[in-house]
DNA sequence: TGAACATATGAACAATCATTCATACGTTAT
DNA sequence: ATAACGTATGAATGATTGTTCATATGTTCA
Protein backbone atom coordinates (compact mmCIF):
# COMPACT_ATOMS: atom_id res chain seq x y z
CA UNK A 1 0.00 0.00 0.00
CA UNK A 2 1.61 3.19 -1.01
CA UNK A 3 0.43 5.97 0.46
CA UNK A 4 1.48 9.13 -1.71
CA UNK A 5 1.52 11.91 1.33
CA UNK A 6 2.13 14.59 -0.92
CA UNK A 7 1.26 18.50 0.15
CA UNK A 8 -2.28 18.78 -1.48
CA UNK A 9 -2.60 14.94 -2.32
CA UNK A 10 -5.96 14.24 -0.81
CA UNK A 11 -7.41 17.46 -2.50
CA UNK A 12 -5.89 16.31 -5.41
CA UNK A 13 -8.01 12.71 -4.98
CA UNK A 14 -10.71 14.45 -4.51
CA UNK A 15 -11.20 17.06 -6.76
CA UNK A 16 -10.40 14.58 -9.81
CA UNK A 17 -12.64 12.27 -8.88
CA UNK A 18 -15.43 15.21 -8.68
CA UNK A 19 -14.72 15.90 -12.12
CA UNK A 20 -14.95 12.44 -13.67
CA UNK A 21 -18.24 10.81 -15.21
CA UNK A 22 -20.42 8.83 -13.22
CA UNK A 23 -18.87 5.22 -12.50
CA UNK A 24 -21.87 3.62 -14.10
CA UNK A 25 -21.34 5.43 -16.85
CA UNK A 26 -17.96 4.64 -17.62
CA UNK A 27 -18.93 0.45 -16.90
CA UNK A 28 -21.98 1.50 -19.86
CA UNK A 29 -19.19 2.94 -21.72
CA UNK A 30 -16.40 0.12 -21.28
CA UNK A 31 -19.32 -2.37 -22.41
CA UNK A 32 -20.17 -0.18 -25.25
CA UNK A 33 -16.91 -0.39 -26.54
CA UNK A 34 -16.47 -4.68 -26.19
CA UNK A 35 -19.20 -4.68 -28.70
CA UNK A 36 -16.24 -3.41 -30.89
CA UNK A 37 -13.38 -5.33 -29.64
CA UNK A 38 -13.71 -8.64 -31.63
CA UNK A 39 -12.56 -8.87 -35.44
CA UNK A 40 -15.67 -11.17 -36.35
CA UNK A 41 -17.79 -8.52 -35.32
CA UNK A 42 -16.12 -6.40 -36.96
CA UNK A 43 -16.16 -7.85 -40.19
CA UNK A 44 -19.89 -8.58 -39.79
CA UNK A 45 -20.95 -4.86 -39.76
CA UNK A 46 -17.97 -4.28 -42.15
CA UNK A 47 -20.31 -6.39 -44.75
CA UNK A 48 -23.35 -4.83 -43.72
CA UNK A 49 -22.31 -0.92 -44.51
CA UNK A 50 -23.11 -2.47 -48.05
CA UNK A 51 -26.48 -3.57 -47.58
CA UNK A 52 -28.65 -6.38 -45.84
CA UNK A 53 -27.52 -9.66 -45.54
CA UNK A 54 -28.58 -13.23 -44.54
CA UNK A 55 -26.92 -15.11 -42.48
CA UNK A 56 -25.82 -17.82 -44.44
CA UNK A 57 -24.10 -15.00 -46.77
CA UNK A 58 -22.62 -13.66 -44.06
CA UNK A 59 -21.33 -16.63 -43.25
CA UNK A 60 -19.74 -17.48 -46.58
CA UNK A 61 -18.28 -13.72 -46.91
CA UNK A 62 -16.40 -14.10 -43.53
CA UNK A 63 -15.88 -17.79 -44.37
CA UNK A 64 -16.42 -19.15 -40.84
CA UNK A 65 -19.09 -21.41 -39.38
CA UNK A 66 -23.02 -20.65 -39.06
CA UNK A 67 -23.48 -21.05 -35.61
CA UNK A 68 -20.27 -18.65 -35.15
CA UNK A 69 -21.88 -15.75 -37.13
CA UNK A 70 -25.60 -16.46 -35.31
CA UNK A 71 -24.09 -15.88 -32.12
CA UNK A 72 -22.16 -12.85 -33.01
CA UNK A 73 -25.36 -12.03 -34.14
CA UNK A 74 -26.59 -12.43 -31.01
CA UNK A 75 -24.83 -9.74 -29.01
CA UNK A 76 -25.09 -7.46 -31.61
CA UNK A 77 -29.02 -7.70 -31.40
CA UNK A 78 -28.83 -7.11 -27.76
CA UNK A 79 -26.90 -4.43 -27.79
CA UNK A 80 -29.00 -2.77 -30.55
CA UNK A 81 -26.40 -2.40 -33.45
CA UNK A 82 -28.37 -4.82 -36.11
CA UNK A 83 -31.97 -5.31 -36.58
CA UNK A 84 -33.59 -8.34 -38.14
CA UNK A 85 -35.43 -9.05 -40.86
CA UNK A 86 -37.97 -12.47 -41.73
CA UNK A 87 -38.55 -13.29 -45.30
CA UNK A 88 -39.47 -17.05 -45.58
CA UNK A 89 -36.90 -19.14 -44.17
CA UNK A 90 -33.91 -16.41 -43.97
CA UNK A 91 -32.90 -13.80 -41.41
CA UNK A 92 -32.19 -10.56 -42.86
CA UNK A 93 -29.98 -8.69 -40.51
CA UNK A 94 -29.08 -4.82 -41.57
CA UNK A 95 -27.12 -2.06 -39.23
CA UNK A 96 -29.63 -0.44 -37.07
CA UNK A 97 -27.78 3.05 -36.36
CA UNK A 98 -25.55 5.29 -38.38
CA UNK A 99 -23.52 6.09 -35.62
CA UNK A 100 -21.39 3.18 -36.43
CA UNK A 101 -20.22 4.74 -39.65
CA UNK A 102 -18.66 7.39 -37.78
CA UNK A 103 -17.20 4.75 -34.61
CA UNK A 104 -15.71 2.88 -37.65
CA UNK A 105 -14.04 5.93 -39.46
CA UNK A 106 -12.59 7.37 -35.80
CA UNK A 107 -10.95 4.23 -35.03
CA UNK A 108 -9.63 3.95 -38.47
CA UNK A 109 -8.12 7.40 -38.46
CA UNK A 110 -6.66 6.51 -35.62
CA UNK A 111 -5.32 3.60 -37.00
CA UNK A 112 -3.08 5.11 -39.55
CA UNK A 113 -0.72 6.78 -37.98
CA UNK B 1 -23.12 -26.76 -44.17
CA UNK B 2 -25.87 -24.38 -45.32
CA UNK B 3 -25.53 -23.34 -49.46
CA UNK B 4 -27.54 -20.71 -49.54
CA UNK B 5 -27.83 -21.37 -53.50
CA UNK B 6 -29.52 -18.47 -54.83
CA UNK B 7 -29.58 -16.57 -58.26
CA UNK B 8 -27.33 -13.97 -57.36
CA UNK B 9 -25.49 -14.89 -54.42
CA UNK B 10 -22.02 -15.77 -55.48
CA UNK B 11 -22.32 -12.37 -57.07
CA UNK B 12 -23.39 -10.41 -53.91
CA UNK B 13 -20.59 -12.40 -51.64
CA UNK B 14 -17.84 -11.98 -54.22
CA UNK B 15 -19.07 -8.27 -54.12
CA UNK B 16 -19.10 -7.24 -50.36
CA UNK B 17 -15.86 -9.04 -49.67
CA UNK B 18 -14.28 -6.22 -52.16
CA UNK B 19 -16.03 -3.38 -50.63
CA UNK B 20 -15.05 -4.54 -47.63
CA UNK B 21 -11.40 -3.23 -45.64
CA UNK B 22 -8.64 -5.12 -45.60
CA UNK B 23 -8.46 -8.54 -43.65
CA UNK B 24 -5.55 -6.88 -41.43
CA UNK B 25 -7.13 -3.50 -41.25
CA UNK B 26 -10.24 -5.09 -39.83
CA UNK B 27 -8.37 -7.10 -37.29
CA UNK B 28 -6.36 -3.88 -36.38
CA UNK B 29 -9.72 -2.43 -35.60
CA UNK B 30 -10.99 -4.61 -33.53
CA UNK B 31 -7.45 -4.40 -31.13
CA UNK B 32 -8.20 -0.93 -31.09
CA UNK B 33 -11.54 -0.97 -29.70
CA UNK B 34 -10.13 -3.71 -26.75
CA UNK B 35 -8.10 -0.81 -25.49
CA UNK B 36 -11.94 0.42 -24.61
CA UNK B 37 -13.60 -2.06 -23.90
CA UNK B 38 -12.24 -2.56 -20.23
CA UNK B 39 -13.81 -0.52 -17.20
CA UNK B 40 -10.40 0.32 -15.45
CA UNK B 41 -9.18 1.49 -18.51
CA UNK B 42 -11.89 3.70 -19.14
CA UNK B 43 -11.37 5.05 -15.81
CA UNK B 44 -7.69 5.81 -15.95
CA UNK B 45 -8.20 7.52 -18.98
CA UNK B 46 -11.26 9.42 -17.51
CA UNK B 47 -8.78 10.47 -14.40
CA UNK B 48 -5.99 11.48 -17.13
CA UNK B 49 -8.70 13.86 -18.80
CA UNK B 50 -8.44 16.38 -15.70
CA UNK B 51 -4.25 16.42 -16.06
CA UNK B 52 -1.43 13.94 -15.31
CA UNK B 53 -1.37 11.89 -12.72
CA UNK B 54 1.21 9.77 -10.58
CA UNK B 55 0.46 5.96 -10.35
CA UNK B 56 -0.26 5.97 -6.88
CA UNK B 57 -2.68 8.87 -7.32
CA UNK B 58 -3.87 6.37 -9.92
CA UNK B 59 -4.86 3.83 -7.90
CA UNK B 60 -6.00 5.72 -5.40
CA UNK B 61 -8.81 7.73 -6.98
CA UNK B 62 -10.07 4.50 -8.67
CA UNK B 63 -9.63 2.80 -5.28
CA UNK B 64 -7.16 -0.09 -7.00
CA UNK B 65 -4.10 -1.70 -6.08
CA UNK B 66 -1.00 -0.19 -7.96
CA UNK B 67 -0.34 -3.36 -9.28
CA UNK B 68 -3.31 -3.21 -11.20
CA UNK B 69 -2.27 -0.11 -12.25
CA UNK B 70 0.63 -0.49 -13.42
CA UNK B 71 -0.52 -3.15 -15.41
CA UNK B 72 -3.28 -1.63 -17.46
CA UNK B 73 -1.09 1.31 -17.87
CA UNK B 74 1.31 -0.51 -19.69
CA UNK B 75 -1.48 -1.71 -21.81
CA UNK B 76 -2.55 2.30 -22.32
CA UNK B 77 1.51 2.54 -23.17
CA UNK B 78 1.90 -0.20 -25.32
CA UNK B 79 -1.31 1.60 -27.76
CA UNK B 80 0.36 5.03 -27.87
CA UNK B 81 -2.87 6.26 -25.53
CA UNK B 82 -1.02 7.66 -22.77
CA UNK B 83 2.56 8.85 -22.34
CA UNK B 84 4.91 8.62 -19.27
CA UNK B 85 7.14 11.70 -17.37
CA UNK B 86 9.44 10.05 -14.77
CA UNK B 87 10.37 12.42 -11.60
CA UNK B 88 11.99 10.88 -9.02
CA UNK B 89 10.39 8.05 -7.73
CA UNK B 90 7.05 8.91 -9.47
CA UNK B 91 5.66 8.07 -12.82
CA UNK B 92 3.35 10.71 -14.28
CA UNK B 93 0.46 9.47 -16.92
CA UNK B 94 -1.05 11.55 -19.25
CA UNK B 95 -3.19 11.19 -22.31
CA UNK B 96 -1.21 11.11 -25.62
CA UNK B 97 -3.81 11.50 -28.11
CA UNK B 98 -6.98 14.23 -28.12
CA UNK B 99 -8.30 12.05 -30.40
CA UNK B 100 -9.28 9.84 -26.88
CA UNK B 101 -11.40 12.38 -25.94
CA UNK B 102 -13.37 12.47 -29.52
CA UNK B 103 -13.84 8.76 -29.01
CA UNK B 104 -15.30 8.81 -25.35
CA UNK B 105 -17.84 11.35 -26.43
CA UNK B 106 -18.85 9.39 -29.53
CA UNK B 107 -19.68 6.41 -27.00
CA UNK B 108 -21.04 8.23 -24.55
CA UNK B 109 -23.11 9.85 -27.28
CA UNK B 110 -24.52 6.16 -28.42
CA UNK B 111 -25.27 5.48 -24.63
CA UNK B 112 -27.82 8.35 -23.83
CA UNK B 113 -30.55 7.23 -26.26
C1' DT C 1 25.10 2.18 3.18
C1' DG C 2 20.63 1.07 4.52
C1' DA C 3 15.73 2.09 4.90
C1' DA C 4 11.56 3.70 2.91
C1' DC C 5 9.03 4.64 -0.99
C1' DA C 6 7.15 4.47 -6.02
C1' DT C 7 6.82 1.71 -9.82
C1' DA C 8 7.22 -2.36 -12.82
C1' DT C 9 6.71 -7.12 -13.80
C1' DG C 10 6.44 -12.34 -13.79
C1' DA C 11 3.60 -16.15 -12.27
C1' DA C 12 -0.71 -17.99 -10.66
C1' DC C 13 -5.51 -17.79 -10.56
C1' DA C 14 -10.21 -16.76 -11.77
C1' DA C 15 -13.34 -15.10 -14.85
C1' DT C 16 -14.80 -13.95 -19.38
C1' DC C 17 -15.65 -15.04 -24.01
C1' DA C 18 -15.38 -16.85 -28.89
C1' DT C 19 -15.87 -21.01 -31.29
C1' DT C 20 -17.51 -25.62 -32.16
C1' DC C 21 -20.72 -29.40 -31.92
C1' DA C 22 -25.12 -31.10 -31.57
C1' DT C 23 -29.65 -30.23 -31.91
C1' DA C 24 -34.04 -27.78 -31.81
C1' DC C 25 -37.26 -24.66 -34.14
C1' DG C 26 -39.59 -22.72 -38.03
C1' DT C 27 -40.41 -22.45 -43.07
C1' DT C 28 -40.87 -24.19 -47.80
C1' DA C 29 -41.57 -27.60 -51.23
C1' DT C 30 -42.55 -32.22 -52.80
C1' DA D 1 -46.52 -35.68 -43.67
C1' DT D 2 -41.82 -35.87 -44.80
C1' DA D 3 -37.60 -33.98 -46.36
C1' DA D 4 -34.57 -30.21 -47.00
C1' DC D 5 -33.10 -25.88 -45.76
C1' DG D 6 -32.03 -21.59 -42.85
C1' DT D 7 -31.53 -20.04 -38.35
C1' DA D 8 -31.09 -20.09 -33.27
C1' DT D 9 -29.25 -21.80 -29.07
C1' DG D 10 -27.43 -24.65 -25.03
C1' DA D 11 -23.36 -27.05 -23.47
C1' DA D 12 -18.52 -27.97 -23.74
C1' DT D 13 -13.99 -26.46 -24.75
C1' DG D 14 -10.00 -23.65 -25.40
C1' DA D 15 -8.03 -19.27 -25.41
C1' DT D 16 -7.66 -14.71 -23.76
C1' DT D 17 -7.36 -11.50 -20.14
C1' DG D 18 -7.88 -8.81 -15.65
C1' DT D 19 -6.49 -9.10 -10.94
C1' DT D 20 -3.63 -10.47 -7.14
C1' DC D 21 0.59 -11.81 -4.83
C1' DA D 22 5.31 -11.67 -4.46
C1' DT D 23 9.22 -9.57 -5.71
C1' DA D 24 12.52 -6.92 -8.45
C1' DT D 25 14.19 -2.32 -9.94
C1' DG D 26 15.21 2.33 -9.23
C1' DT D 27 15.10 6.65 -6.47
C1' DT D 28 15.43 9.58 -2.33
C1' DC D 29 16.71 10.58 2.26
C1' DA D 30 18.77 9.80 6.73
Amino acid sequence: MSECTHASHRELVNNTRENMPELDTMFELADFFKVFSDSTRIRIMSALFQGELSVCCIAEILNMEQSTISHQLRILRRENLVKVRKDGKQSYYSLADDHIRQIFEMGLEHISE
